[in-house]
DNA sequence: TCATCAATACCCCTTTTGGGGTATTAGAGG
DNA sequence: CCTCTAATACCCCAAAAGGGGTATTGATGA
């Protein structure tokens, strides 16, 4: 029997894995948790075999979830679920040990497979993203690898413009220099190939960055 | 009974979903179909009364698909589903008649209220977005009636802004001079009441004006 | 230990925006 | 016929954005 706690932050996803789960014998979802902090306490006085974990929650996100419980010392194979094929996300949540990684566009039999090898201490990488991992390692020295996505920092500072702020206002919100705030929104603007701060906006709410 | 379509390309998701309907007495999923496209041939051959939908499909979008329902003369019930509250497809949602909105954040408790009601042809509306929805109704009725409608022309200039055009070359799409455009551009920013572009862009979004 | 990278900060400079005016013309509607 | 508005166009000028550098620090990964 494969014990299965579920970190998400969308209940009716995590309500619809749940009842896919009910319908096999050998899986039991015994948990469902919404916010990552909630996670070590419940470990300590629960027998888990598999972490089932949303990387992009709102309080704090899969990744670093992963970290704390790292940190922790807790050894529970993570698969890892996101809507995204970010690759930086791919990446961070290799770098931490996850032992999958899964899109919220699979089919329900990719899932239950998912879950039955990453269980089992096996890696399970979701085909589509196999290429992205391909072309960043076969691509390492091209410029185009780094050219992902934003960091916080930055992110912050898109949501600074968003509002309307100026740079000088901007860097009092965030309390650094007007100079970082330039090179920060400079770096921005490279990375996302804009050239204005209106359609850095646009972009963001297309992508759903902000 | 009732019986409905899940028109999704979220396996994952509405898998969940079906698992979600089958344990309910009163609900039966009769199918779920990846594309839109798809979606008038099988209502020719089976009765439904309600049609889950998501907005964001790669083919054709949920309002794209909804529009064509109502051009070939289909009259079914159409709950929409969502991950992002973008007021404007909201509002081309509801222009396009749908029955109701909810977040694919929803609750499993929302999601079969909301399916119960639309189903009955009553309206139902997320709770998270009907907010927006009376900021929308008030503002244009209220004394900035004028302050939030935008002319034709006037939103042309809002969509070239978004697309990161400067002012000479917004003049070039448009056939008119930079002042025009600049004109333009400092009246629009006073009805809209924002300071920068950025801002400009980002209310242009949330308002639904582009 | 060394290489990277994010975050920070500063220099140079040109181009664009934003804010204040005014004015003409063509249409829509009383 | 007269008024009101949208669209057009121009003036001036200060402020901000944008584009090119370089550099230091601290954390983190190889």
């Amino acid at each position: 029997m494969i014990r299965i706690l579920i970190v998400d932050d969308h209940p009716l996803f995590a309500e619809g894995i749940k009842s896919i789960f009910n319908m096999e014998e050998d899986i039991e979802v015994v948990r469902h948790i919404i916010n990552g902090k909630a996670v070590p306490d419940f470990l300590q006085h629960n027998e888990i075999d598999l972490i089932l974990m949303d990387i992009d929650m709102p309080v704090i996100d899969g990744i670093e979830t992963m970290r704390m419980l790292n940190q922790q010392g807790f050894d529970i194979p993570i698969l890892m679920l996101t809507m995204h094929q970010s690759l930086r996300k791919v990446r961070a949540a290799l770098e931490e040990g996850a032992q999958g990684y899964i899109l919220k566009d699979a089919s329900k039999a990719e899932l239950l497979e998912a879950v039955r090898t990453t269980s089992a201490r096996k890696n399970y990488f979701h085909r589509k993203i196999n290429d992205h991992i391909f072309n960043y390692f076969r691509g390492k020295n091209s410029t185009s690898a780094k050219a992902d996505q934003l960091s916080e920092r930055e992110k912050q500072v898109v949501r600074c413009i968003s509002e309307g702020l100026n740079t000088r206002s901007i860097a009092k919100e965030l309390y650094i220099s007007e100079h970082t705030v330039k090179t920060h929104r400079r770096n921005i603007m490279h990375k996302l190939k804009v050239k204005t701060s209106a359609e850095l906006i646009k972009l963001a709410y297309e992508k759903g960055v902000i």
